[in-house]
DNA sequence: CCCTTATTGTGAATTACTCAGAATAGGTGG
DNA sequence: CCACCTATTCTGAGTAATTCACAATAAGGG
């Protein structure tokens, strides 16, 4: 897990200041992994009521942008975040009630990142599985 | 590739009336695959030039639904749509100028559809591609 | 050819997000 | 400890992509 102390730490080594609200998005994320932004405001006005959602995505775009937090972008529904940044893993979303679920990657540790035939140098090889989760389906 | 009477004949069989606004759509994506909706618009009023972007919107839908366009959403930008469907194909953006390409399956017919850990059963698998296009990067 | 109803067009609304500028508050140097 | 500088947040408005409600049009079966 990440301590209040373990954020600070990582804002100050990228030159951002420790404000009362980076802490409590990063506390809300941290709680409600593949939260919205709306998701994510709400639940830091628990313990920062006044709080303003524009702020939010600001926070949110530029802890992302320093690789904080990942964001993951479901089709059909708003962006998403989570604060399990840098393994690699993946996602399951249910097609039926939208529910997300991380997934380690398939096979060892990169599977998908020697494609057969692109002219591309890969960098990022994010893979989405859609499915019917267990509570939904037979 | 597929002709006119070729799409006509997939809107009959899935009780869809035969329209000039679909044909021209179909033909649109068909020659500009990864097109945007507002690209397709354009592309489709060189035959039809009154068509609004609002029904090229609700066709794309549409035939997304049927199955006989598929949709890809990438990060920042508007989502895109293309004729190939069915074969379980990835794709590759460029980060640097935005380009889209076509990516074969990499290892062997459906590498991710074996997930680790997950309760969900799943359906489909789609993996993304992000890097350096030959024209941006070294 | 006519009629029924799917489809399209018209115009406005919604969602998710971004921007400009004023107010506030970290944190550093005195 | 205090003041100041500037990053950060707030206020309020703006934008892009997409959807909706309802009237007008046109496919295609009879």
């Amino acid at each position: 897990m990440h301590t209040e102390a373990d954020w600070a730490a990582q804002l100050h080594s990228h030159d951002r200041r420790v404000t009362k609200q980076r802490l409590a998005v990063l506390a809300a994320v941290g709680q409600l992994p593949h939260a919205t932004a709306e998701a994510v405001t709400d639940a830091a006005r628990a313990t920062l009521q006044a709080l303003t959602l524009q702020s939010v995505y600001v926070v949110l775009a530029d802890l992302t942008a320093l690789g904080m937090l990942r964001r993951i972008e479901p089709p059909n529904s708003p962006a998403r975040y989570e604060t399990r940044t840098g393994d690699n893993h993946h996602h399951a979303i249910c097609t039926s009630c939208g529910k997300i679920e991380d997934v380690d990657c398939a096979v060892g540790h990169a599977p998908c990142l020697t494609p057969s035939s692109t002219t591309m140098t890969i960098k990022i090889a994010d893979v989405l599985y859609q499915g019917i989760c267990s509570d939904c389906g037979p």
